[in-house]
RNA sequence: GGCCCGGUGGUGCAGUCGGUUAGCACGCCAGCCUGUCACGCUGGAGGUCGACGGUUCGAGUCCGUUCCGGGUCGCCA
């Protein structure tokens, strides 16, 4: 029934003129230009060919057929008496001799229009993903995703990392994001969950004796969605290093993500290894994050100790942060918006204050702080024309809300965001615990399987010490690009004593250690190696490559922010007799 | 769960101070056009203005409630 394509819709050239060939693709647009006159233009993964139809038998078969339904098109190749330099294959047309359709479009009325289907409403996007993609913009993100999926393979297996999948069904682990639950049919009231991470998996791997694994990993996770953040499932490069340091691991990933951002990326300039070092707590003074985009130049400056007497309520007895520009020529409205943007992305209000041509404070809150204008001149470096944004709060909350006002500054203000770049750098020197917000007591800051620095001795030195246990650092460290973390990865914890010990400053001991990670701390018991690792986000990765500013954009069928799949239709309800399979009985609804 | 923004023919948008027949572009349908390629020209169809309630002589517009979507905070070891 279906006659071979001889050449696809995106090679025919005018050296191919005279050649009889079948061409196979979308009816993607018909342009009459006369009663038995008409351009068509097939289209298929490959690109575009136009086909002319000049007789009426030809418009009798094409005129009923609606877009986008799949032909068959058996002709001539033949020189186009009016080319079009801007099509690769606008040389040449195709002379139909015959025309079969081979899956009709029964809707002449579509969704969206395939070519503008960027600009759509993204539920019905989603909910038409397979004509989403039919648009070459759209189809292309994913076809780089594919390269780049198999040049990370190829680069970490040139490297010697083994790729080794994990299981899917596993065990839900007791902290960290929510699990997604799968009931267990032959074990009643029991569940499986789907892994949030490869990560216990992996150290298995090392303490078995596989030196170097890598995998891209689908991990799953039941938390809200962001713009960067899809809900539910994401991929990951996940890999690690037996007997490996933690400068092994960054130089790996240098090696595999530098010539992946030069051969894939949308911009050409790329930071070059080994990338800049910068402590968890210089990125929260200076930058006030833990993942900074470095393409901007401006820099938090902390001015607590001039305006915290100032009078101005906010100030007092609070940490106060500062983002200074200089040749501000922005009007108030604009200032407005500035501080209204700010407090949407933090809770956090923001103030400000101008200097005027002699150099006095104006505007925003300098009432307040006439009496600290010198030594703020002095400090910021203000001239006439600074503007200073401020941001007043608890050391943590102040950083971060000036790290927002730096952001949208260094963005909106001309001169200061080097966009065009991949500025990478590495965030290390997590401290190891934190004094949590509700609890108010000392935390693991980030995960308990990061080897704290200094070890046992370092732990024993600081027990009982909350000032010297929150100035412990873990062997931690992030990737960050342009202001997206990256990867995120770590020194592991190998040793049983020091697990032990680490639980034990927060509070919790052996038990706890042995039931949260009953396999791993079993297993490190047998002799593990010192192992390292990381997993930098495919998703992101993709994100970062092709500019887009929304993850949905790079996942080729992504959910929509509150979880569902559209398409499918996924979440749905089942039938009762599958719920009584597995054990589940629903509440009545309330 | 909180906050911000949005919801107007198939798609994207406009709609002023509340006022007459809800406009525009694209798409769709019909006609015309033999070199188009974002084809062009003429005409046409297509709308419970997200839903409900209220104010009013009169609501797309104002008020309240609610639903849906996006963003963000919480959350994401």
């Amino acid at each position: 029934m279906l006659q071979s394509r001889t050449h696809n819709c995106g090679e025919l050239r005018l050296s191919d003129a005279g050649k009889s060939v079948t061409i196979v693709g979308w009816l993607e647009n018909v342009r009459e230009v006369g009663s038995n006159f008409a351009f068509c233009v097939l289209r298929d993964y490959y690109g575009t060919t136009q086909v002319v139809i000049e007789n009426q038998e030809m418009m009798n078969i094409i005129k009923p057929i609606n877009k986008e339904s799949t032909l068959s098109v058996t002709g001539i190749v033949r020189e186009r008496e009016s080319k079009n330099p801007k099509l690769p294959t606008g040389d040449i047309e195709v002379v139909p001799e015959t025309i079969q359709v081979l899956g009709k479009c029964i809707h002449n009325q579509l969704p969206f229009e395939i070519n503008k289907s960027r600009e759509a409403d993204e539920n019905t996007r989603l909910k038409y993903r397979f004509l989403d993609l039919r648009n070459p913009a759209v189809k292309s993100n994913i076809v780089l995703r594919c390269q780049v999926v198999a040049e990370l393979r190829r680069l970490m297996t040139e490297k010697g990392f083994l790729e080794i999948t994990t299981p899917i069904l596993t065990a839900s682990s007791p902290e960290g994001a929510r699990d997604y639950l799968v009931p267990a049919r032959n074990h009643p009231g029991k569940f499986y969950a789907l892994p949030q991470a490869p990560q216990q998996f992996k150290q298995l791997l090392m303490t078995a004796g596989f030196d170097k694994y890598f995998q891209i990993a689908p991990c799953f996770r039941d938390e809200d969605a962001r713009a960067d953040r899809t809900p539910g499932e994401f991929y990951q490069l996940d890999m690690e290093m037996a007997f490996a340091t933690q400068e092994d691991v960054l130089s790996t990933l240098e090696d595999v993500l530098v010539p992946v951002f030069e051969k894939f990326g949308k911009y050409s300039r790329v930071s070059q290894a080994p990338f800049r070092h910068i402590p968890f707590n210089e990125a929260m003074e200076r930058y006030g994050s833990d993942k900074p985009d470095l393409r901007i130049d401006l820099e938090i400056q902390d001015i607590t100790d001039l305006v915290q007497e100032s009078g101005f309520g906010p100030f007092t007895g609070a940490t106060v942060k500062a983002v200074v520009v200089h040749d501000f020529t922005q009007a108030r409205k604009w200032i407005d918006k500035l501080l209204a943007d700010v407090e949407v992305q933090t809770g956090n209000k923001a103030c400000w204050v101008k200097v005027d041509e002699n150099g006095n404070l104006t505007g925003g809150v300098s009432k307040f702080l006439t009496g600290c204008q010198e030594a703020l001149t002095r400090r910021l470096d203000l001239k006439p024309g600074s503007f200073v944004c401020m941001a007043a709060g608890k050391k943590a909350a102040a950083q971060k809300t000036a790290g927002v006002i730096r952001t949208l500054l260094g963005k909106r203000v001309p001169g200061h965001f080097d966009e065009e770049q991949y500025a990478l750098c590495w965030i290390v020197d997590f401290p190891m615990y934190e004094i949590g917000e509700e609890s108010g007591q000392l935390e693991f800051c980030h995960n308990p399987f990061s080897m704290p620095q200094g070890g046992l001795k370092a732990l024993e030195a600081a027990e009982g010490n909350t000032e010297k246990l929150l100035a412990i650092n873990a062997n931690q460290y992030d990737l960050v690009c342009n202001g997206y973390e990256s990867a995120s990865g770590a020194v592991r914890n190998h040793d049983p004593e020091i697990m032990v010990k680490a639980f034990q400053m927060v509070g919790l001991g052996e038990e706890d250690v042995k039931a949260k990670f009953p396999a791993m701390y079993n297993a490190f018991t047998y002799g593990a190696p010192p192992h390292a690792g990381a997993a930098p986000g495919v998703d992101r990765l993709i994100m970062l490559l092709t500019g887009e500013e929304s993850i949905r954009e790079v996942i080729t069928f992504p959910m929509n922010k509150n979880a569902q799949d559209l398409m499918m239709g996924a979440p749905t309800t089942v039938d009762k007799s599958q719920l009584d399979t597995v054990h589940i009985a629903l509440l009545e609804e309330e």
